[in-house]
DNA sequence: CGCCGTATTGAGCGCTCTCAAGCTAGGTGG
DNA sequence: CCACCTAGCTTGAGAGCGCTCAATACGGCG
């Protein structure tokens, strides 16, 4: 079992409860609880884990962004999630114990491996942890409830505002880079690429972002929302 | 606290294994576990909460159906979920310890309140159950995936045959009986409700079902999962 | 019986898709 | 250094699915 070195991108990660101590100073030591079995370095394009493999695994992003996703039956690919630094994959998998998607790297990505039953064990030694991993659990349901929006415009403008707040808070002011191709974005948000792309310029010219290829920056988040919420 | 008198709901309810003991037989003294602090009956329309309440409580239905709903920025009613005898409403509302939507009946039902705290000292005491827990949270993340689907016929489709599998098997073979409007099953899959009828119609013509007023048969199932998986 | 909420059915329109044609950036090789 | 190539992105024109609006039918209940 690796130990592991918390370093800055630990310290907001949601998994940080269960590998560093309460009292941990950010000099930072071996965390105490040695839940990470493994680090991986993912290139771009490469596989986290196929489907129908089975589920032994919950994986923390170091640094990096990940995209689950799924062919449905007649081959067409629909994503099923975006994955940042500090969050976590595999709450969906408990209970079939199967991988449900394949997930893959965008970028150069860097994982922590947490083999769910070494957590387990730790939740039954520091029962405290519970609550912490049914709060988690409990947010994971709510991502992307805006995907039910009706019209396409809703829906990309509540995508972009989601990622803002994903992202961190320095890339926010600068712009953000944009690990997804539009192929991606509209297959995650059931849009074509055609129409992400008609949507981003006109955004643009209305001067509520700037959208230069991947690099991404909110101007008017205020009106995204209104826009997100029906309201124009 | 009120004790548990468990009935024929409670052993295909999901949180069973929080209430009855696991050796319980099926004569049904009272549960071990009391984790059950009272029996709401609900009326038709009656709310069993509101948004912003403070969440407390698991409900668990023992029979009869809920949604739950919001009302989006501009007034328009989005429905987020319907409940069904032996499930279990919560899970989305731990993270922000407030109810994250209104709730409602849809017919007659009858609710067991399960509060929070009770029901995380039960997980204290008896660590075995977390695993349960997290399973079933597990599951809930994935419940309506198919909203993702793009056109109308896949969505409805795939909602019918989800109602299949979450009603109980003497219903499926005579028929189920909707609880819930045209105009909620399209504000589920974001379909008007002349879409929902439109299609109803459409796929009775085409022998797929029988629909008349709230009663549902499904008479191809297979046919029917074909087209939710796009394949026709 | 009459009322009212719900469901069905029809006609026309608009948003988003499809298909197709450029365009851009980045990489490769001469 | 530039010509070429490719993948991804942008932009346009036309088509179709599902929405809107409206009229009608149905059923439960007083």
């Amino acid at each position: 079992m690796t130990s592991l070195i918390p370093n800055s991108t630990c310290t907001r990660c949601q998994f940080s409860p269960f590998c560093l101590e309460p009292e941990g100073n950010s000099s930072c030591q071996h965390s105490v609880n040695n839940v990470v079995k493994q680090y991986r370095m993912l290139k771009r394009k490469e596989m986290l884990y196929l489907p129908k493999n089975k589920f032994q695994n919950f994986y923390a992003i170091q640094h990096g962004a990940v995209k689950t996703f799924e062919s449905d039956a007649s081959g067409k690919e629909v994503i099923r999630g975006f994955y940042f630094a500090g969050e976590i994959l595999g709450y969906e998998s408990i209970y079939t114990g199967r991988q449900a998607f394949s997930a893959i790297a965008l970028e150069e990505t860097l994982i922590c491996e947490i083999p769910y039953h070494h957590f387990l064990e730790l939740l039954q030694d520091k029962p405290k942890l519970q609550e912490h991993i049914l709060f988690l659990i409990s947010q994971r349901i709510s991502v992307g409830s805006y995907l039910n929006a009706i019209n396409a415009e809703q829906r990309l403008a509540a995508f972009l505002l989601d990622l803002a707040i994903r992202f961190n808070s320095a890339e926010k002011k600068s712009g953000m880079c944009l690990p997804m191709s539009r192929q991606d974005i509209g297959c995650y948000l059931r849009l074509t690429a055609e129409t992400v792309s008609r949507i981003l310029t006109r955004f643009q010219k209305n001067k509520l972002i700037t959208i230069d290829h991947k690099h991404l920056q909110l101007l008017q988040p205020d009106q995204l929302q209104q826009i997100a919420d029906g309201l124009s």
